[in-house]
DNA sequence: GGCAAATTACTCGGATACACATTGTCCGAGTGTCTCTGG
DNA sequence: CCAGAGACACTCGGACAATGTGTATCCGAGTAATTTGCC
């Protein structure tokens, strides 16, 4: 049970995109440098989240990535399944079947009690990812702040931001 | 985002072990015969549930493993911590520190809204785990069964459980 | 001076090494049981 | 025949390798802005 370093990474980084202007364009390493992280890896997850329909790629000079979609269309559940992949954390690798006597290959039609149980919770898990949106997570961070972190934001757009012709 | 194999092991194991009759005990070698997995491994986990009181041991010739608590206190959760370990999946490595110009120190009194996010979402995932204990799993798999499944647990019970004097 | 084409520099994209964690295995410590010997 | 001590065999417990996944990095393909030459 444990989930990579890149889903921090992408979060704060769709996080970052969605308080930038319309038409407005962050490079991937600008978008490292303002997190301190590398630069190679953090392309590797914005290719994921692109490859998800997520956010959009502007190739070239003065190029750079955009949010896809409304902040509010966007939720934790769309960015954690791109980078971790849609696969279930629990697999049921049908142990049943394993071992000296098997049990008929009819009671497997079925899947067994634990995985059942396992997966909605997991089920659960994503449904409870799928209530908070980018979106959401502007506004709550606007109630706590006074002014300092929108201020840095800000400021750091302003040098990074590039606006493209669309 | 993944679970490892010994999980479904743990568990499986568990599940048998709340089938043997009172006083009863089973080897880790038999388990793992049955489930046709590695001794070894399996004895891996076995341990960390019997550090964290869900399993007794007993040592000697004619020992093994058997439940601490009663089935119905025993629920899935407190199985997957003993395995996987308490540490929360999420890991929120503060990125907001880190970077050419970090935050002030204030504002990490409070967690950041994303790790908010998805702590609760793991919140919600233990507490949905902590929902169905292994008395549910052994009501639920009779509702299924035909008599098939209990035949061959029983037949390889008969077999392998050891009764101490206790 | 305006236009067009080649160049250039910057971007993303995928294929490639390194590190850590999980998986799998082994040998040692501990304990109850069995056996053998003495009374 | 009974009791006790010794040896034994079986168990769990922790320390030691191997594989798989995640982490980090590099170089190549593509594109828009730029520059330069020509009209």
């Amino acid at each position: 049970m444990k989930l990579g370093e890149g889903v921090e990474q992408a979060i704060h980084s769709v996080a970052m995109l969605s308080s930038l202007s319309e038409g407005g364009v962050l490079s991937a390493a600008a978008i490292a440098e303002f997190h301190g992280v590398s630069t190679s890896y953090l392309l590797k997850h914005l290719q994921a989240l692109s490859g998800a329909g997520i956010l959009d790629t502007v190739p070239g000079p003065k190029g750079g990535y955009r949010l896809a979609r409304k902040p509010a269309d966007i939720t934790l559940l769309d960015i954690v399944l791109s980078v971790e992949g849609p696969a279930p954390a629990f697999r049921c690798s049908e142990i049943r079947q394993r071992g000296p006597n098997p049990l008929p290959s009819r009671y497997f039609a079925k899947p067994c009690g634990i995985s059942a149980a396992m997966l909605k919770a997991e089920q659960v898990y994503r449904a409870e990812l799928a209530k908070t949106t980018i979106a959401d997570l502007g506004r709550t961070l606007a109630e706590v702040d006074d002014g300092g972190i929108a201020a840095r934001g800000c400021a750091f757009l302003e040098i990074h931001e590039r606006k493209t012709a669309r």
